[in-house]
DNA sequence: CGCCAGGGCCATA
DNA sequence: TATGGCCATGGC
């Protein structure tokens, strides 16, 4: 089993999966920091509280606290609101424009977000890769339970792992981001879901190992 | 009731 | 480099 016969049996499975969830390529930029180790439901139930409002000029009429009751949903609120400021500034610099951001070199592109208190490697990513358009792989804790049942013995690094799924993968923005669509989409329906594995549909190459410590 | 969720920062060794 | 504590809500 290679990452392509993979990617073939998760998407005869599933289909396309028309990611990002948002209406706009801001609002995946917000969403990425507010999904950090949460629950993409109560993501939903932030969102949904700026009642179509989104913007990024509308962030920046609220102070800190504001910020922070309207995202309350998601968790980790305080931080996040933080965070999503600092974001905002940076995206200041490309005078709000998703155009003219994505218009710069991803290599740049991503150390900027690093430099960003609270963007971290899959952060950074799923807004290079799903609000402007760049072909990097998405990192996630799925993506490493899942391959790690597998059999792949992944490195440990996130750039690491990145490495080795864009080495394999040709560098193409609309697979990688069905890549890890479908990756999210099959971890949330097997796994810590069904450990059965019952009409799983990658049953036949996965270990069933344990799942506690990926 | 406890566990978990589409991480990341910081202190410490 | 690698753990551990912390951030916090809501669904099950």
């Amino acid at each position: 089993m290679n990452l392509s016969q993979i990617y073939q049996i998760l998407y005869k499975a599933y289909r396309t999966q028309g990611w990002w969830p948002a209406k706009t390529p801001y609002e995946v930029m917000v969403g990425a920091v507010l999904t950090q180790n949460t629950n993409w439901g109560n993501v939903e139930k932030a969102i949904d509280n700026f009642r179509g409002r989104l913007s990024p000029e509308y962030i920046d009429s609220l102070d800190l606290n504001e910020l922070a009751q309207i995202i309350r949903p998601s968790g980790f609120f305080n931080i996040k609101a933080k965070r999503i400021k600092a974001l905002n500034s940076w995206f200041s610099d490309y005078n709000y424009s998703i155009k003219t951001a994505s218009a710069e070199n991803t290599v740049k592109l991503r150390a900027e977000l690093l430099n960003v208190n609270g963007i971290g490697r899959e952060t950074a990513d799923s807004i290079l890769l799903y609000a402007l358009g760049k072909p990097v792989f998405v990192v996630d804790a799925y993506t490493r339970r899942i391959f790690s049942r597998l059999g792949f013995d992944l490195p440990k690094e996130y750039d690491s792992i990145k490495a080795f799924f864009e080495e394999t993968v040709k560098p193409d923005t609309k697979v990688y981001n069905e890549y890890h669509a479908l990756i999210v989409r099959h971890a949330k329906a097997y796994c810590r879901k069904k450990p059965d594995c019952a009409d799983c549909p990658l049953s036949g190459f996965c270990l069933k190992i344990g799942i506690d410590n990926i």
